[in-house]
This record gives structure tokens, C-alpha cells and sequence, in this order.
RNA sequence: GGGGGAAUGUCCCGAGCGGCAAAGGGGGCGGACUGUAAAUCCGCUGCGUAAGCUUCGUAGGUUCGAGUCCUACUUCCCCCA
């Protein structure tokens, strides 16, 4: 069974809304097909939140080598593009090894650039960002629209004013390299599992148990330990623009630490974004994503392994 | 026992000069998405394709017209006893 289902695939990919069970069901594949875990998740790469961003503990890795969980520090702005190397290593890494690699996380843009590859775009200086935030701090963002369509008339027709981290992201980019962010989407780098054989698939999870899920573990995640997390990164006084300083929950208990909501205004936020996400993550994979195997978590692993005998 | 206040769109909160299918928010649903993506943004949310139809605790009344005014009743809250 696994050395047939080892030829079949190179490798294994397990996506699916927030709290629908994909860490448990990558252990398992894992397990059974000499496998490793790899991350797809942008937040669980961040070593400082280890509860809040619900990456496997020890015992639930099971034994089972896992990749790019927490080995980034909170004060890098790590992005696609960093992970979409540090994936791509992890897997050659794999079948090197002669393991099969099992992808699972949330983040769809992330498993995009894994199956469709990702645009190469010249890494945007510094200075350049900077000048690009401040102006967007004077301007409206009407106005920082308006500017862009001097720049990139093409680029700022396809966003909407009021969406100012993509606008400022199209300024950046003409900025930097004189040309528009859309001119660099013809050539991109091919991701790792461009033309492998996969087997994706999507947990679709029944969305009011989600919802009773999500809240759950929100408040376990509270009675293990997150605003001691959270207390920590705090203490970190960083950018609060930062990737880690948006994960679920920090935005809300760091508005706790500091006096300004209650501790139970944090949680319900906290909930409520997380609620508000997995939504949207299936929106991404129903449209973004095509090839996918949308099954019940229940049936993930006999999805790959066939039924047991 | 007396006095005062409140009941709003079949999820919740909530605004509402007599012209209102009824502000706003939450929640929910749908959608967008190429380097901050657990972010950011957009739309829908009484029924109906539409003409239109049916709504504002209940029952009456005043009025060309009532969620808005009057009467009674029901429930809830507050104050005095």
C-alpha cells in the first residue's frame, strides 16, 4: 500500500480552512508513506507564537520530522517569496532522503506559488518601501490611488483605493524598477511541484462545526498559554506592521495588555477573525485553486491510502 | 398597590420630524486576491426576475397616509410602596 502509493505521488498536499484537522491528518500520511511534514502556513513559521498559531506540539508531530514551523523570528517580514524557497529546499531536502513530502497548511497564496510557481520580481529596496509607507501616511488613500495611476494607469484600474497594502505595493514596485507589478507576471519562477504528481487535497470541513471548532480552540489556546505568548512578543516592542504582530489573537490581547479592551473583547476578536478567515479560505481554494480533492476531514487519509483492507 | 420607561426588519444590538422596505453595527453568506495573505478590499442579508407584496409586541382607533399619534391588552425593565 504505501510503497504503491509512494510511486503514485511525489508528493502530498493538504490544504483546508483553520481548525479542520490538517496537522493531524499529515502525521498520519506521514506516517504511513515514509514521509515528513512540511509547513504551508505564514504564520506557523514564526518561532514566537508557538500556541496562538496552533503548531503541532511535540507529541502531535508524532515522532514525524516537520519543516519551516517556527523557524523564523517575529521581527522578519517574511513573505511568499522566502517561503517559496525555503519550501523549495524542504522538499528537494525530502526526496533526497527518499521521503515523501506531505504539505499542509492554510495559506493559500503559499501553496499557489508551490503548484503554479511566482512571479520574479526584483526584491524592492528598503528605502524605497519606506518612502512608498510614508507617503501613504500623508496621503489619503484616495490620493496614494491617484498617484499610482500617474505611475501604473493599468495597475491602479485594477485596485480599489480603499485596498492601500496592494496599492502601496504596486507604487513600490514602479518605484523601484520604473516598471508595473503586472509587466513581471509573464516570467516567474516555476514553483517545486510544478509538473510533479500530486494528490491535493482540500478539508472541507462543515462550517458550523468550524465555528464551534475555532471557538473552542481559542479559548484552549488561552488556557495554554497565549497571552503569555503574547505578553512576550509584546515585550519585543516591533513594528506593528509586522506579519507576526497580525496573527489571530495578538492584535486583541495586545490591546488587553494595554489597557485598552477587556481580556473577554480580546478573545471574542480573536474568534472572530479566525471565524472570519477560514471563510475566506474557502472562497481561495474554491476559485484560485484548481485540481482539488475537496473531502471531509474525516475521509482525508483514507482519500490517499485507499480504504483499508 | 402607585409612578415611569421599553418592545423595530421572523440571528443579535440598534436609529427612526406622520410619507419608510425602514439609518448603522454585529453575526452570517458570496466575491476579489502574485512577495505583509491569519493581511487587505468589495458585494448581499424581509419575499419576489419584476410590477409588486408582506413587516416594526397584540387588537382596535385617528389620518389622504402610522414604526412614528390615541385607547386597551401582553411581556420586560426601573423607581416609590
Amino acid at each position: 500500500m504505501s510503497r504503491a502509493t509512494l510511486e503514485k505521488f511525489d508528493a502530498i498536499v493538504i490544504a483546508g480552512p483553520t481548525a479542520s484537522g490538517k496537522s493531524a491528518a499529515a502525521v498520519v500520511l506521514a506516517r504511513a508513506l515514509n514521509g515528513v511534514v512540511i509547513n504551508a502556513d505564514s504564520m506557523q513559521v514564526y518561532r514566537d507564537l508557538h500556541v496562538l498559531t496552533a503548531r503541532p506540539t511535540p507529541e502531535e508531530e508524532g515522532g514525524i520530522p516537520h519543516h519551516l514551523f517556527g523557524h523564523v523570528d517575529g521581527a522578519v517580514n517574511y513573505s511568499v517569496g522566502y517561503y517559496l524557497k525555503d519550501a523549495t529546499a524542504a522538499i528537494a531536502d525530502a526526496w533526497q532522503a527518499g521521503k515523501l513530502p506531505v504539505i499542509a497548511g492554510g495559506t493559500g497564496l503559499y501553496f499557489k506559488a508551490l503548484v503554479e510557481g511566482l512571479s520574479d520580481i526584483p526584491p524592492v529596496p528598503e528605502e524605497v518601501r519606506a518612502a512608498v509607507r510614508a507617503l501613504a501616511e500623508t496621503l489619503s488613500a484616495e490620493a496614494l490611488h491617484a498617484h499610482l495611476a500617474v505611475r501604473d494607469a493599468a495597475g491602479a484600474a485594477r485596485l480599489n483605493p480603499a485596498d492601500s497594502p496592494r496599492v502601496q505595493r504596486a507604487l513600490e514596485v514602479v518605484e523601484a524598477t520604473g516598471k508595473s507589478l503586472a509587466s513581471f507576471h509573464d516570467n516567474r519562477t516555476p514553483g517545486p511541484l510544478v509538473g510533479k504528481r500530486l494528490k491535493k487535497l482540500f478539508l472541507d470541513a462543515d462550517r458550523d462545526l468550524l465555528r464551534s471548532r475555532i471557538n473552542a480552540r481559542f479559548e484552549k489556546m488561552m488556557a495554554e498559554g497565549a497571552l503569555d505568548e503574547v505578553r512576550a512578543l509584546h515585550a519585543r516592542r516591533l513594528d506593528p506592521l509586522l506579519p507576526v504582530m497580525r496573527a489571530h489573537g495578538v492584535p486583541g490581547l495586545i490591546d488587553y495588555l494595554e489597557g485598552r479592551v477587556s481580556l473577554e473583547d480580546a478573545i471574542t476578536r480573536g474568534q472572530a477573525d479566525t471565524r472570519r478567515y477560514a471563510k475566506r479560505q474557502f472562497t481561495w481554494f474554491r476559485h484560485q485553486l484548481e485540481g482539488w480533492d475537496w473531502v471531509k476531514p474525516a475521509d482525508a487519509v483514507e482519500a490517499v491510502l485507499g480504504r483499508p483492507a
